[in-house]
RNA sequence: GCGAGGGUAGCCAAGCCGGGAAACGGCGGCGGACUCAAGAUCCGCUCCCGUAGGGGUCCAAGGGUUCAAAUCCCUUCCCUCGCACCA
């Protein structure tokens, strides 16, 4: 029987699919409910995606061979807008698109009609092609209960996320306000990163608009306010003069009811901005040359210079200049002063004015003079420093000596709200939408979700703290951001998914509406029954809250007038499988949705249904580099599986790494991990051809494999319970083979006993890696005893009759095992010898220690690793006392020996009988050195020609070789 | 700069939490056994020195604590990620 994995493997997967083996219904077991990140299906499925899914396999499938009932179910998320840009992308035809498409995921030519719907592009995706996620995942052979699958833009699924909208708004958790977003000018409506030709990395600058202005004051009824946009607030008490293009249009505008002077390109993105602007009149900046304007902080009067370095177009177009703190300032300023004259006279400014003005420092930094010279390069490099190390000075009164860093957003709200800034958005570069239209920053209503709201993020942070959270290092990285969101906008103007309930112009968000669907698994195929229509906000207060309301979370009324009956059903299952037991995910995603998930359960659900646990996992690169289906850098888990076989694939994504580090993708190393399979094969094949006994006769070698098997049995389910998939498949299975190695070499395995033997443990070892590669151990348990390996995991089989191994006490014998460490020692210092000695020996003569050695390993034994004490219980012994100075020596061996020992590895070593241990071996040293061996004791008159015996040490028998 | 995670022999990678063996394992390399031969398999070796199981020097660098540190503490350097920042 050779191993053909693609036959074992399709037997399987249709075995499987045809029995409904991980379908999961509710019954009388314990129920395990895991869930991973459904997949979001704007292209195809790559290697890179299949251990998130595995690693939630392999713990699925150990705990229904342990006897739990075990949901893993999977879903599809479409909402927002990559599925439908995707289309239009596919649609106009764009070169990296269809790479993606056609060289990344291999989709033909004449499939490309069926993905011109967004829905149809999806379906595309999730089922119909090679590279679909569903085939996929069922070529994994994950254990998935697939009635269960549905998508976010399924109209039932939409009515549950109206019900938590409904919800959270009504608990004041969602508020209106407003939000910058991407604007195209030509289109007049909202457009995403996806729809912009130009500039998709350029980001919103928020910047802020200080309020210099002409008049009695800021407040005064006839004021005009210049508006100068700066990132840099604080720098505002450094300002001593303003620069306008003199060949740029500048207005005089009504803007909110204040007059305004800026540039005629900035009215349109102010009137973006929810500002009302109403120009009055159009001229150029020369005009305004040579006129003053007072710094709404200090009150000082400064006079506005041409500079022709300023770009109407960005901001206001209005600028104020810092000398001291801004290289292009201080460049432009001291151009200013040499044409001082001419600029007097085409402007009619006093030359000297000009002359007079000198920088202001507004902060003291390390490592530079005010003037220092190193000012005027390295502008980035100054501003990253001043922000980072600078600290303000005594003028700016209570921010004094303030860090920038700490202070620049406080100094910036106190203006905001003493009326003397404004704020403005601006792009860092320039964007351009796919129609060609230019797009601006519009700032618009939006709702968002109050994530910094303070009760909540204390039901948030202790959803953290009473989760399980894998690795634990990642614990405060939920911490860190439950203090650091903000308000979330959770809506879009288009794309798929749920219409905001109240305002159906707007779309929910996928990382907002992919919070609590794990909940909608447990319902998803009954549901299907219930008529759209009835599934009202009602419906889904009685499934979740119960018929009276009173399992709604501590402090909230729900009012339930007449309890649907299909609600309460449906309650049924979601209260069996709730709360998720764990959800395997990836690191990227505790910022955001990990928490989110966290925040949705805390407000919406009793604690009891809180998530239990979040493993988070690393990424995957191929040989050596990230993944990228956009660079054609992937490989298809279609084309891994049919060159190497699923259980392979499996097998390194699970082995090469434990799930929370990076894995990478070697060809090299896969294949080797073929051949390791292929081996365990064979010799599998073997062991369950041959006869055995019913009732063998145990020699101690048997006896000492069956015990190193229960340790690897206790330590793959201490691992497993960690998720520790690296260390319970090495354990399984490289480790394993290590002791079967030594076993093979140690014993002749052709008799009756090791056969029984050798059953056993392929047995117990089928079951510990049947949640790494399920398809060939139940192939080869099946085979060997009749039934799969992971029989006795349906739904409905008692805890007792559980598939998992068990450490069997019987088996266990430390003693046992310290005798063969006796041996294989033995091997390595008489190897050792021959190797340093190059002799090739005919005889080899081991001698074991005196019994008084044995009675100073006792003592040793008993008092402690600690030589003085040591010493003074032997000096009690007479029989020790008169070897006082070869005691003390060996005293200090025997302390290093006995250190970082378990009290229970040296009372075996304590009950060992050396000499009969090496005597019982001797035949197999003869073997393995061919030479003659005999074993003696120290102190029974040995053949001793070169005076070894007396070197001999408890448990490190003195050698000679000859 | 802040936050998180790292730096282990040619490469990958354990060990570090709970100090006590030149430091698991794999790959690669070298030698040997088996074989007509190759592959597979098995057995060694793979930091330096060594014709008796030993010695020396090691776990980014430097200090410290300790009888004892890859493991604990401090400092420095470097890498990865996130944040921030750049009219």
């Amino acid at each position: 029987m050779d191993y053909e994995p693609q036959d074992v493997e399709t037997k399987w997967r249709e075995r499987w699919a045809r029995e409904g083996r991980y379908e999961a219904d509710p019954d009388d077991s314990d129920p395990t409910f895991i869930t991973v990140p459904y997949p979001y299906p704007s292209g195809g499925m790559h290697l890179g995606h299949c251990r998130t899914y595995t690693v939630p396999d392999v713990y699925a499938r150990y705990r229904r061979l342990q006897g739990e009932n075990v949901l893993f179910p999977i879903a599809w998320h479409v909402t927002g807008t990559p599925i439908v840009g995707a289309v239009e992308r596919l649609k106009e035809g764009d070169e990296e698109q269809m790479s993606s498409l056609q060289d990344a995921f291999g989709v033909p030519e004449s499939d490309l009609q069926d993905l011109e719907t967004p829905m149809g592009y999806a379906r595309y995706f999730i089922e119909e092609a090679d590279s679909s996620y569903k085939r996929g995942m069922r070529q994994m052979g994950l254990s998935i209960d697939w009635r269960r699958e549905f998508t976010t833009n399924d109209e039932r699924y939409s009515k549950f996320i109206t019900w938590q909208y409904e919800t959270l708004k009504e608990r004041g958790l969602l508020e209106k306000g407003l939000h910058p977003v991407d604007f195209c000018t030509n289109e007049r409506q909202p457009v995403t990163d996806h729809d912009l030709l130009e500039g998709e990395d350029a980001d919103h600058q928020e910047f802020t608009l200080v309020r210099f202005y002409q008049g009695e004051s800021l407040d005064a009824d006839d004021a005009t306010v210049f508006p100068m946009a700066t990132l840099r607030p604080e720098t505002v008490r450094g300002v001593t003069n303003a620069y306008v293009h003199p060949e740029a249009t500048y207005v005089r505008a009504t803007v909110d009811g204040e007059e305004w002077v800026v540039s005629e390109a900035a009215t349109e993105k102010l009137g973006l901005q929810a500002r009302e602007v109403d120009i009055a009149d159009r001229f150029p900046g020369s005009e305004l040359v040579g006129e003053a304007v007072t710094n709404p902080v200090t009150g000082d009067e400064f006079v506005i210079l041409p500079a022709t370095f300023v770009d109407a177009d960005n901001a206001t177009g209005v600028v104020m200049s810092v000398p001291a703190h801004s290289p292009d300032d201080i460049v432009a300023l001291d151009e200013a002063k040499t044409a001082a004259d001419a600029i007097a006279e085409e402007y009619g400014v006093e030359a000297d004015e000009i002359r007079a003005i000198e920088p202001v420092p507004i902060l003291e930094i390390e490592g530079y003079g005010t003037d220092d010279p190193a000012l005027h390069e390295a502008t980035e490099e100054l501003y990253q420093d001043e922000f980072l190390n600078g600290h303000l000075l005594e003028s700016y009164g209570e921010f004094a000596g303030e860090g920038i860093e700490e202070v620049r957003e406080r100094f910036r709200e106190h203006h905001r709200n003493g009326g003397r800034f404004g704020v403005m958005y601006e792009y860092t570069e320039e964007v351009v939408c796919r129609c060609g239209g230019e797009v601006e920053v519009s700032v618009r209503d939006t709702w968002f979700i109050r994530y910094n709201d303070p009760g909540w993020q204390a039901k948030a942070r202790e959803a953290v703290e009473r989760m399980d959270a894998i690795p634990e290092n990642t614990r405060k990285q939920y911490d860190d951001t439950i203090d650091w969101l903000e308000e979330w906008p959770c809506i879009r103007n288009y794309g798929l998914g749920t219409r905001l309930p109240w305002d159906d112009e707007f779309v929910i968000e996928p990382l907002s509406d992919s919070t609590i669907y794990m909940a909608y698994y447990t319902i998803a195929p009954r549901i299907r029954e219930i008529p759209v229509e009835d599934l009202d906000r009602e419906f889904f207060d009685t499934l979740f809250f119960g018929p009276d309301g009173a399992d709604a979370p501590d402090g909230h009324e729900v009012d339930i007038d007449d309890p649907d009956e299909r609600a309460l059903e449906l309650r049924e299952e979601w209260d069996y499988w709730y709360p998720v037991d764990f959800r395997c995910s990836a690191n990227d995603l505790i910022r955001n949705h990990l928490t989110f998930y966290l925040y949705h359960h805390a407000e919406l659900f009793e604690q009891e249904d809180w998530p239990q646990g979040i493993t988070s996992m690393g990424l995957g690169l191929l040989e050596g580099k990230k993944m990228s289906s956009s660079k054609g850098h992937v490989v298809l888990p279609g084309e891994a599986i049919d060159r190497y076989g699923a259980d392979t694939v499996r097998f390194f994504l699970l082995n090469s790494a434990e799930p929370w580090q990076d894995y990478d993708w070697r060809a090299e190393e896969v294949r080797s991990t073929r051949e390791k399979l292929e081996r365990f094969w064979d010799r599998a094949v073997d062991i369950i051809d041959r006869e055995v006994p019913d009732d063998p006769d145990l020699e101690p070698i048997d006896r000492w494999l069956l015990s190193k098997l229960q340790g690897t049995v206790r330590h793959v389910t201490d691992a497993l319970d960690r998720f520790e998939t690296r260390t319970a498949s090495q354990a399984a299975f490289y480790r394993f083979e290590e002791n079967l190695r030594w076993y093979r070499r140690r014993t002749d395995t052709d008799r009756l006993a090791a056969a029984w033997t050798l059953r056993q443990v392929l047995a117990t070892r089928l079951r510990l890696l049947a949640p790494f590669v399920p398809f060939m151990t139940n192939e080869l348990h099946e085979a060997m005893t009749g039934d799969p390996a992971e029989d006795g995991t349906e739904a409905g089989i008692p805890a007792e009759d559980a598939a998992w191994p068990e450490p069997d006490p019987a088996f266990e014998s430390p003693e046992t095992e310290a005798r063969e460490e006796l041996i294989a020692d033995l091997v390595d210092d008489i190897r050792d010898i021959v190797d340093v000695t190059g002799t090739d020996p005919e005889t080899i003569r081991a001698y074991v220690a005196a019994d008084w050695k044995h009675e100073v390993f006792e003592t040793v034994r008993e008092v402690g690793p600690d030589v003085g004490a040591v010493m003074g219980a032997a000096m009690e012994r007479e029989a020790l006392r008169e070897r006082g100075e070869a005691v003390n020596e060996l005293a200090g061996d025997l302390v290093e020996l006995v250190r970082g020992r378990e009290a229970e590895a040296l009372d075996a070593l304590s009950s060992v009988d050396e000499q009969a241990v090496y005597r019982d071996a001797t035949a197999f040293l003869e073997e393995e050195f061919d030479a003659a061996v005999e074993v003696y004791a120290e102190d029974g008159k040995p053949v001793d020609p070169e005076n070894r015996a007396g070197q001999a040490v408890p448990f490190r028998p003195a050698v000679h070789i000859a």
